[in-house]
RNA sequence: UCCUCAGUAGCUCAAUGGCAGAGCAUUCGGCUGUUAACCGAAGGGUUGUAGGUUCGAGUCCUACCUGAGGAGCCA
């Protein structure tokens, strides 16, 4: 019962093909439901679950002993016959044959998530293990195939990658958001952004993109907020704002139909209804701040939202998610009043007032996953800019370098991952998103 | 930083100011098709911390700690 056995190691999502025939498979038990001389462990081995039939006359004495009463995640080599079961909710059943505890959990110091409910501290506290549950399991491969996705739309259309430092000397846009480090004595910040870096090398290659962390040292408790989040960010030379709306719909759209199209099964582990990601395709909506205003506005007289927007401001969350939930797919809003804006994006030449940037928010009411600009291209511009919001020039002599040689008009945005895999897959906090969430005081494990 | 809510067994939650409870998990027993299996039994508690009110506090009051949801800010 302990030699390996010479069947082929099979895993769970494709056992279908082996149907008929023995296999092996390296996993651990999710679950063992015992009725009398009969067992029914489930096993998990990273790709999916299967339940397994052992009964006491069909498995050598010494498999079916080991069996019963095993631990919850004890881990397992077992081998047994694929069996095609229409009880079985995924299609299969495995007849154990053979089975080897690899280790066994003890019972004196049980696994701490059992299948029943739990509340959110406990899970955070025990991120480690909460992994191993199917639905975890199932969000972090959408949270692959996502930027893998990503990654493959900017690879394909002739996008260099070129990421921007993490450690860097100075703010963006000002440094009260900023992690401080110590570098060798010398004050130094996590990156909040990598668009700066990025303009650079846009200006070198042409297309380019950036994809990593970035950290945001807020004091947000919300569900859409972490302190260390991954963004793919594009930037592109002689790209305008409409360039980079038709860039953002294409982008949105391959991410969602390749996620229809690999992760079909996850999807349907963690309950998310795909039509509402079918439609998913371009031309999205536009509107223009204005439009997005009077919307509000008229939501606001129509009791929909509690609050009156005030014009000239940034959209506020509840607004944002009004906004969102008028649309079937994503909205982008664009021309925001230039003064609520940073300080680097491109004022609109048909009426200075607004800017050239674009905020895009998801549907069913999931907010901004991405907020772009052009850029300002004209050195003088620019430098009144960083004058005007008081920002140290010094360090921004690099950035201005790019206006004094060969500017050109140039584009891009930012999307937050976190955000996008939570509307994806429907979830209500991205603390779900990514393998080890940081949020406000949270850092373990 | 502000607002709201919560903290009781390993977990999820009950308990009118009056004996500290249940389900799951664990242990023991039963069950040959279970689907978070089920049935029977057992063990398991400094009620977040410190103080106060009261004959009596899990419950009321004060402060603090921790967590959650939201605002602002943002992706």
């Amino acid at each position: 019962m302990t030699e390996e056995s010479s069947t082929p190691l099979a895993t769970i999502a494709d056992i279908g093909r082996y149907e008929g025939q023995s296999v092996t498979l390296h996993g651990w038990l999710y679950n063992l439901r015992e009725s009398g001389k009969l067992l029914f462990p489930i096993f998990r081995d990273g790709t999916g679950t299967i339940q397994g039939v052992a009964h006491v006359k069909s498995v050598p004495s010494e498999v079916f002993d080991a069996l019963k009463g095993l631990t919850q995640e004890s881990s397992v080599i077992v081998t047994g016959k694929v069996r095609a079961d229409k009880r079985a909710p995924g299609g299969y059943e495995l007849d154990v044959e053979n089975l080897q505890v690899v280790h066994r959990v003890p019972e004196s110091d049980p696994y701490p998530i059992t299948l029943k409910e739990h509340g959110v501290d406990f899970l955070m506290e025990h991120r480690h293990l909460w992994v191993r549950t199917p639905r975890q399991s199932a969000i972090l491969r959408i949270r692959a195939e996502i930027m893998r996705a990503a990654a493959e739309y900017f690879d394909r259309n002739g996008f260099v990658r070129t990421d921007p430092p993490i450690l860097t000397p100075a703010a963006c846009e000002g440094t009260s958001t900023l992690f401080p480090v110590d570098y060798f004595g010398a004050p130094a910040f996590l990156t909040q952004s990598g668009q700066l870096y990025i303009e650079s090398t846009a200006l070198a290659l042409g297309k380019v993109y950036s994809f990593g962390p970035t950290f945001r040292a807020e004091k947000s408790k919300t569900r859409r907020h972490l302190t260390e989040f991954w963004m793919i960010e594009p930037e592109v030379a002689f790209m305008d704002l409409d360039g980079l709306l038709e860039l953002a719909e294409n982008f949105l759209s391959h991410i969602v139909q390749s996620v229809l199209k690999n992760c079909a099964a996850d999807l349907a582990v963690i309950g998310r209804d795909a039509e509402k990601l079918r439609h998913i395709v371009p031309p999205f909506p536009r509107l223009r701040y204005d439009e997005a205003a009077e919307m509000l506005n008229q939501a606001h007289r129509d009791g929909h939202l509690e609050q009156p927007f005030e014009y000239g401001n940034d959209f506020g969350s509840p607004d944002e998610t009004w906004l969102s939930a008028q649309f079937d797919r994503p909205v982008m809003v664009h021309r925001y009043p230039a003064n609520v804006k940073a300080f680097y994006m491109e004022p609109d030449p048909q009426d200075p007032k607004y800017a050239l940037c674009v905020d895009v928010l998801a549907p069913e009411g999931y907010g901004e996953i991405i907020g772009g600009s052009q850029r300002v291209s004209s050195f003088e511009l620019l430098k009144s800019r960083i004058e005007h919001h008081n920002l140290p020039i010094e360090a921004f002599q690099w950035y201005l370098d790019l206006r004094r040689y060969g500017s050109v008009p140039h584009a891009g945005f930012g999307m937050g991952i976190e955000r996008a895999v939570a509307w994806i897959c429907g979830l209500e906090h991205v603390r779900e998103t990514i393998p080890f969430a940081r949020t406000l005081h949270r850092i373990y494990p």
